[in-house]
DNA sequence: CGCCCCATGTAAGACGTTACATGATTGA
DNA sequence: TCAATCATGTAACGTCTTACATGGGGCG
């Protein structure tokens, strides 16, 4: 079978980070409880078994620092297996089912996409996002109209709080297209 | 401890599909895979046991229908003590944890509201959501503010994206509480 | 001395995913 | 009769949550 080895969310999420800076895991959770990465897991018992599955697939590496005066501590880089990985993850391509499931998986594609990548895989992504979101919006309007008699007020006004912030997505994406445009 | 019997999302979300309408397990897989609500799993191996711990916890109760030609299904509808719990769910106060976990779950509360507990619900829900926003999205800003110099561009862009979605929900909160406000 | 922060871990249990399995009915 | 749809389930596996556990270091 061989497909031994997917990597969930929170594991690209620390690959990400680990990328961008050799971090240990008390830095990671650190990062995922104090910034707006809060809706990752800051919890040990999701970190600590993360950094070791990743670093079983070869991922990442450890290496137990003796600063002088200091804790032990393990501070985790990144291999050249994982740095593969990563750009894999975020240049495949975008699935209808990445929009479904909620889009906070493809923003945290997006976001690592320039420094792992490089600014062209981050086009790549908001342009295959925002042609994504385009014929996503029309179905939900739909659903919308058709729902009018049969849903209640407030579901009605649920739909239409998602329709908004796609299309707020949409508009961002142009946004940041511009700026990629712009200057290089 | 007998904090026994806590609901996860999913189990929410089908509470509260059938309190609007009693519905087979075949019922729910269908609204979850055929409409805005894709975000919950339709697989048979999450509903199927999500139905019978509602069942067993008293939530809800399930009678086999036996209609002629047709196969056997059964069709689960809410009890009072599952009436109540769902009232319980959407009246909760909201947390700064509702916030940044997300905001699904307190989508799906209030897509409920109205029907499970009245106007009221989703007056409070909403004005609730909306203070919230108001001061989550300084500290977002401050954080992008810091984070111009250390984060990669499409780090920052990808915070930015975010605090419009926060924004867009915003005036979205307005724009519910004004029909709400407008004709009961 | 006691408390809080650093820093790492483990164990039990709940939940979801994937894949497999069954069987009746409807329509081509 | 063959395929698709209706309708329900189970088993193995992986991951996350919650709670507990440990210990050094700095500070008042």
């Amino acid at each position: 079978m061989r497909t031994m080895g997917k990597i969930p969310s929170l594991g690209y999420a620390i690959l990400g980070l680990i990328q961008q800076k050799p971090c240990s895991g008390y830095d990671v959770r650190k990062i995922f409880s104090g910034t707006a990465m809060k809706s990752y897991s800051d919890s040990p018992g999701a970190i600590y078994p993360a950094l070791r599955r990743l670093e079983k697939q070869g991922m990442i590496r450890g290496r137990i620092q003796q600063g002088a005066g200091l804790r032990r501590r393990q501070v985790f880089s990144v291999t050249a297996k994982g740095s593969a990985e990563l750009r894999r993850w975020i240049s495949q391509p975008l699935t209808r089912g990445d929009v479904d499931g909620g889009l906070k998986e493809v923003m945290l594609r997006f976001a690592f996409s320039e420094p792992v990548s490089g600014a062209d895989a981050s086009i790549q992504l908001l342009s295959a996002l925002r042609a994504q979101l385009e014929e996503y919006v029309p179905g939900l309007r739909l659903q919308l109209e058709a729902g009018k008699a049969v849903m209640p007020r407030s579901g009605r006004l649920a739909l239409e709080s998602g329709i908004r912030s796609f299309e707020c997505l949409q508009e961002w994406t142009k946004y940041a297209l511009a700026i990629y445009a712009g200057k290089e």
